[in-house]
RNA sequence: CGGGGCGUAGCGCAGUUGGCAGCGCGCAGCGUUCGGGACGCUGAGGUCGGAGGUUCAAAUCCUCUCGCCCCGACCA
């Protein structure tokens, strides 16, 4: 391709929209243009790098013995209200109404359809297990797009759905994807790691995600070291320090005139937050919900709402607070009537707490669970952060923030029930499908890459993925004989099956050089007056600093070697 | 949805007592340059996000509205 005509200008100057590194640098290399919130254009280098992206995909996923399909983009309501995920994906699916006034979605994901599809055309255990994919566009109505391609309101997905017939069957189509997965992040030359995750609004229980580990990243996540175990916040268990531990005391009133906040309390009773216990509201799908949880440990609202199976959980406020008769500052679950009570586990990891006394200005001193108020439900609905134990081995946890690139889910049964996808077994017994269901986000994979592969004047793209492989790039255009040189070279180049980007434009060699380094194109071979003179061709990589000088007559084999061996 | 910021040329921005809409980059033409974003001359490019209002006069003041970005909520 002559850089001359290629359609999308490199831009000198950084858009004001963007302030993420990658979204900064596709709008620089003029690789991408925004029609709207989170909705983007994909100009030919972007283009050309997304189809190299989904080519590895595809060869992965057909190495594992996935069968690529297609489904519709356009999907009726009415599958939606059948499996019930309508109202859990709630304003992030987008609705249409077509001219007979039937209302129709835009598909976000296609677990819906393609159990559908599969219901209608499995029968037997005969048939199974199978894999199916695609690669299409998604669309999800997200409240806020952001960092360009990182998060958008339609992207292309590749997705993947298993069928087996039990949960080992799941267990080995599962596997397969862990491992096509981890081939494919690595052949795109993006590093990532394995995290354990929440489900979400896919339901479901066994989950992975595949992380890019990145500042800009939107998910944090917990790890150790020591073990390795990883996981997303909003999914990490840990083991908090303990509390106090001495035989349990009668329970005190202590005045606390106006100290609300735990900090505030602490530091007028000259205690530690470890030692206390405070109360936070929560509305869940209408139900008002107290959470009594120990004071230095925040509620995990993943697992909060996992616990207590609700659609919609948010804080309450303070009116609904109030209409419940609490005291706000004050609170605790001791003696509360007709109110659903959850406790986390770390109200029972101590003894003797200070708790609210559920009147002003005062609390209450050797609160013990279960001696002195009861809960509906405890379970673990603390938030793990760095420098909390690993359950595993007990080592210190760290934190570091990632982009989610894929994301693999056991599914279960519950869906295909759900939409009627059974099968008959050997023993002629109807039986539903075990479903899982494996994603990347194609865009984001690329953004993810750009985001770790790029310095200070541009992207350096690994040589799986990039547009081009090769940046040719003259010097003095207007010199016969580099003209005549780099016009020679183009063509044998190509000729040879690689991918060239001819920078045939009469520009200085700033200006051609730092475009160069902006579009990170991998190997930059370089055409000049000077070297010519020494009837050389210089040569040099994205990645390194210095460039290499090789006769003319050997050049052409010298960069075939280059790229071979990378 | 809460908080903050911003809409003026393709991009980055300036433009307050309300009085001819500007600068830099980029773009087009000509010429001189050429190993890390060269220079000179000439030129094109604008419903100042939109609607309404105040005024002799609005990018500028008022009202409404639309859009975009960031933080949070949310989110496969």
């Amino acid at each position: 391709m002559r850089l001359s005509q290629l359609f999308g200008k490199t831009q000198r100057e950084i858009p004001a929209e963007a302030d993420t590194i990658s979204h900064q640098l596709m709008l620089r290399a003029g690789m991408i243009r925004q029609l709207t919130a989170g909705v983007y254009s994909y100009l030919p280098m972007a283009l050309r790098s997304l189809r190299k992206i989904e080519d590895i995909i595809r060869d992965e996923m057909n190495k594992a013995g996935g069968q690529e399909i297609c489904m519709p983009v356009l999907q009726p309501i009415e599958l939606w209200e059948k499996s019930g995920r309508g109202v859990s994906f709630g304003k992030n699916l987008f609705r249409l109404f077509d001219r007979k006034e039937r209302e129709l979605a835009l598909g976000p994901t296609h677990e819906e359809v393609v159990t559908d599809l599969i219901g209608r055309s499995v029968q037997s255990y005969r048939d199974l297990p199978l894999l199916l994919y695609q690669i299409q566009t998604k669309f999800r109505d997200e409240p806020r797009p952001r960092g360009g391609l990182v998060r958008v309101r339609e992207f292309v997905m590749k997705d993947l759905y298993s069928f087996d017939t039990d949960a080992s069957g799941l267990d080995i189509s599962y596997q397969k994807m862990v491992t096509a997965y981890k081939n494919i992040f690595s052949r795109c030359g993006l590093p990532v790691i394995v995290i354990e995750a929440d489900s979400g609004a896919i339901g479901g229980k066994d989950s992975n995600e595949f992380m890019a580990v990145s500042e800009m990243g939107e998910d944090e996540i917990i790890y150790c070291e020591s073990c390795s175990k990883a996981a997303n916040a909003e999914k990490a268990k840990s083991v908090k320090a303990k509390a106090g531990c001495s035989a349990p005391l009668p329970m005190e009133e202590v005045s606390t005139p106006g100290y609300k906040t735990i900090e505030e309390v602490c530091g007028y009773l000259k205690i530690n937050p470890v030692n206390t216990l405070k109360a936070v509201f929560y509305m869940a799908d209408d139900e008002f919900v107290f959470v009594s949880i120990r004071g230095d440990v925040d509620v995990n609202e993943v697992k909060l709402k996992n616990l207590l199976h609700c659609v919609d959980l948010r804080l309450a406020t303070e009116a609904e607070v109030a209409a419940k008769g609490i005291v706000a500052g004050f609170a605790s679950p001791i003696g509360l009537k007709g109110i659903k009570i959850v406790a986390d586990e770390s109200v029972a990891s101590g003894t003797n707490f200070v708790a609210g006394g559920n009147k002003n200005d005062a609390h209450i001193k050797n609160v013990n669970y279960p001696r002195d108020f009861k809960a509906d439900l405890i379970a673990d609905i603390a938030l793990a952060v760095a420098g909390d134990a690993c359950i595993k081995c007990g080592a210190k946890l760290l934190a570091t923030r990632g982009v989610e690139v894929g994301h693999v889910f056991k599914l279960g049964t519950f869906l295909s029930e759900k939409m009627g996808a059974y099968y008959i077994d050997a023993n002629g017994e109807s039986k539903p499908i075990v479903m899982g269901c494996y994603g990347i986000g194609i865009g984001r994979l690329m953004a993810a890459t750009i985001e770790i592969n790029h310095d200070d004047k541009g992207i350096i793209w690994p040589l799986s993925i990039t547009p081009y492989q090769v940046y040719l790039c003259p010097l003095l255009v207007e010199d016969e004989r580099v003209a005549e040189k780099a016009e020679s070279l183009y063509k044998e180049l190509k000729n040879l099956g690689m991918e060239v980007l001819y920078d045939d434009r009469n520009e200085s060699t700033g200006v051609k050089f730092n475009d160069a380094d902006l579009l990170g194109i991998p190997l930059r071979i370089t055409v000049s007056p000077r070297s010519l003179e020494k009837g050389c061709i210089e040569v040099k990589w994205r990645s390194e600093k210095k460039a290499e000088l090789f006769p003319v007559e050997e050049a052409v084999k010298k960069i075939q070697e280059m790229l071979a061996g990378n």
